[in-house]
DNA sequence: ATTTGATTAAAAAATTTGTTTAAATCCAAA
DNA sequence: TTTGGATTTAAACAAATTTTTTAATCAAAT
């Protein structure tokens, strides 16, 4: 086994990053794509371009490669989200706004990543639950706080829960179900796009409301 | 290799359902939880309480097993939508109303099988995909007409897209979302189910706002 | 009673796949 | 230029898994 990592010399006499970063990048594809147990070292090594042993050279092992992607992965999605749900001078609608956007740029850019996580927090449970409750138990807090505050107010009747379920649900749901939608009503990549666009507008003004409640 | 597939014939001397039907059902259940690369043939032998090598005498191939489970599953999934969406005695309003309440049932039942779904649609596409289209062409073409009808009289500006995005990332969404959201809102399986039942109603009051237009 | 299909246990064969080894190559510093 | 460790490669290894085979048992139908 190789006594130590590997410095982060130089290297890289093929084209783009560093053979490490390269492995990196096929790894988070792959996983992200096809998931931990349906992807292959060998499509790994290949997809970056790289000797096969190379892969554990650098990672010790799949399982570990899969570990750190995994992590960087998730800390991506919901960093955005809890930064800006746990900003003390914005107002509801405006933490919205913000997610909303933050969610279709994100996901426009990592369209698989959602389903990623989703299945990873069905099936493993344990690492990922853990992490994903401390991560954003101050945005939950503040959240709930909030709706505390306006429900006291009048102002919604909204439960915290069916908030949540609808935000995210309209925000990164058809994200989820891209090739479905896509397939079933007919819709091109660049449509699908413009739809997305429509959205940012469209999803907080929904959100808006139902959280004004039932006429 | 078996010359035949087994007759239907008797058999069954353990308790239930003949054993072509236990294995179904033992791959049915493994299959739709982890996919079809973690799950080994063993584990489905297993959880039948059948032999390993039945498997094989009666599906040939874990593949084939496979692919089975797969159309069921898929046909089950899109079933009642094509079936409430054809019906031309139907309003726009009760279609959804009957349609929310259709997947609340459903997905109480087979939780993980949204998911499931979604993950064979982006990675495989080829097979299911045209299945897909061609299952659901009728009620596609009957519902886009009465939207069409609708905005013709001035009753509506949503675009088809968003309605269909909105009304299944509504309903189906918080199901994919289930581990996620019990997790992250500390949220037991009773009270899920329990939001799942309010948002019967939620749901079709919310769409129909949106129909309506921006306030 | 004989036959036939269903079922099991065990093992073997065949494949796939993660990991390791041993040797070659490369590069910068001595 | 030589040297030594980092990097890379081809090949093999080892373990897991799917599939096939063989022989034996059992239950029902002929």
């Amino acid at each position: 086994m190789p006594s130590k990592r590997p410095a982060s010399g130089r290297s890289a006499k093929k084209k783009d990053g560093s053979t490490e970063e390269r492995i990196k990048e096929a790894a988070r594809k792959l996983f992200t794509q096809k998931g931990f147990a349906a992807t292959r070292t060998r499509d790994i090594a290949e997809e970056a371009g790289i000797n096969l042993a190379l892969l554990n050279y650098y990672f010790r092992s799949k399982q570990k490669l899969f570990d750190l992607i995994m992590m960087e992965n998730f800390r991506q999605f919901i960093g955005g989200l809890s930064a800006n749900f746990t900003d003390e001078t914005l107002t509801m609608e405006e933490k919205v706004k913000r997610v909303v956007n933050g969610y279709i740029d994100f996901l426009t850019e990592f369209p698989d990543l959602p389903l990623f996580i989703l299945n990873e927090i069905q099936g493993n449970s344990s690492e990922l639950a853990v992490r994903l409750r401390e991560e954003l138990a101050p945005a939950r807090q503040m959240f709930f706080q909030q709706l505390v505050d306006a429900k006291k107010e009048g102002r919604t009747t909204l439960d915290p829960f069916q908030f949540v379920a609808n935000l995210v649900g309209l925000s990164v749901f058809p994200f989820v179900a891209k090739p479905l939608l896509q397939r079933v009503l007919n819709v091109s990549d660049e449509q699908f796009h413009a739809y997305m666009d429509e959205r940012r507008k469209l999803v907080p003004m929904w959100i808006g409301m139902m959280v004004k409640g039932k006429p």
